[in-house]
DNA sequence: CGGCTGCTTGAGCTCTATCAACCCCCGTGG
DNA sequence: CCACGGGGGTTGATAGAGCTCAAGCAGCCG
């Protein structure tokens, strides 16, 4: 849930006229809307997990927010009323429900407690957007790898993240992901299981940049 | 004022109780509210430029965001229950509406047109914060530079900005921003005068980075 | 088992930070 | 009105973090 504060933002969305209402089914892979594209609707991510991606001019890709189970996502441009700055991508097999435009709106603009719940979503991720700018500018790159993997497994602790998507999160190139990866290793902070990053103990290696 | 569409968010604020309203004063460089700070209320900038700085741990000053003449300021905290995730400081004297919690929070559970002028406010932020993360990524100093010094002239198109200004805004050191500047005065792109910077072709400017 | 995608590691290079010295505005006080 | 002090700005030299290019390896799926 994007906030625990309010119950059931869910269900006042849902209790209105069923047939704006609709299940969709997403592939690892495909897009659930693009940058530039006028605002649909808005989704609900019941299963799955989603990115959402930016490209910039030379061509390299970021990953400006994550959506875990249970969150809303599309609500900014559609209360911006803006098209999307960004697009959002499944980054494994999602199930989403999906609210049209109109009916949303209209939601939003009756239910003030509703419209709260969305302004508190947003308000909170501007602090975090804010946040991790200021950390590009101050922190190094040993040290945004570190907080990227501890937030990633925070916001899904089973999904395998890559190299790329952890590079893409925090303004790292791969290849330096992966050396990072590897002195962590070397240092006991991490272990490198297959493909996948356990974290050995969390609180050390949040603390274990020394320069 | 923060967004033209709704008229008077102003107005509705401060039809209520007039005993809740104050008028403050600052100095350049004074500070309104600082990081860590619970929320004190509502801030509506009349007069003066506002801007909002985040220390990092390595000891970088960033400036997150801009608050131009007539825009309101202090909502996220207020409307995110969280406390402040950076400071407020007065970039020249200022001149400012303040109102307090408990009233302006009454007012935005009341009134949800006023709700939706803030919502609308923290979603194109969102949008702006999250471009300019992505920037850091995909762009270098020289664009940055470009791309920082004509946003920040319309904000405020008197304000002498300073290299700092400029540098803490967009995540690159005084002294580059100062090469960055005399390179762009010598391809006659812009013109210093005394300190400040006069644009001499905005397009142009924007367009010029070749490599 | 083969191939593809993701990962690793090395070598070299570039951008930008850092350190340093100096200059030039601009406001203040004599 | 001029002198002067200090903060902002400029410019140079140097170093290093992280990118790029490249080659090879290793999981993982069909």
């Amino acid at each position: 849930m994007n906030n625990p504060n309010i119950l059931g933002p869910l269900d006042i969305l849902t209790s209105g006229q069923k047939e704006s209402l609709k299940l969709k089914h997403l592939k690892k892979g495909d897009i659930l809307y693009r940058e530039g594209d006028q605002p649909h609707g808005l989704y609900f991510l019941q299963k799955g997990l989603l990115g959402l991606t930016m490209l910039s001019e030379s061509g390299a890709e970021s990953l400006v927010r994550i959506f875990p189970e249970q969150s809303f996502c599309g609500h900014r441009s559609l209360i911006a009323q803006e098209e999307y700055h960004a697009s959002a991508v499944a980054l494994k097999a999602c199930e989403i429900l999906f609210i049209e435009a109109q009916a949303a709106n209209k939601l939003l603009l009756e239910n003030n407690e509703l419209l709260m719940f969305f302004s508190r979503c947003l308000a909170r991720d501007l602090k975090i957007a804010e946040s991790r700018f200021n950390d590009m500018i101050g922190k190094r790159a040993y040290q945004r790898v570190v907080d990227s993997i501890v937030f990633l497994k925070h916001k899904n602790s089973q999904f395998p993240w890559t190299r790329r998507e952890i590079g893409e999160f925090c303004g790292v190139k791969m290849e330096t992901v992966s050396r990072i990866l590897s002195e962590l290793e070397e240092n006991g902070l991490i272990k490198k299981e297959g493909r996948s990053i356990k974290i050995i103990d969390e609180a050390k290696l949040l603390n274990s940049y020394s320069s």
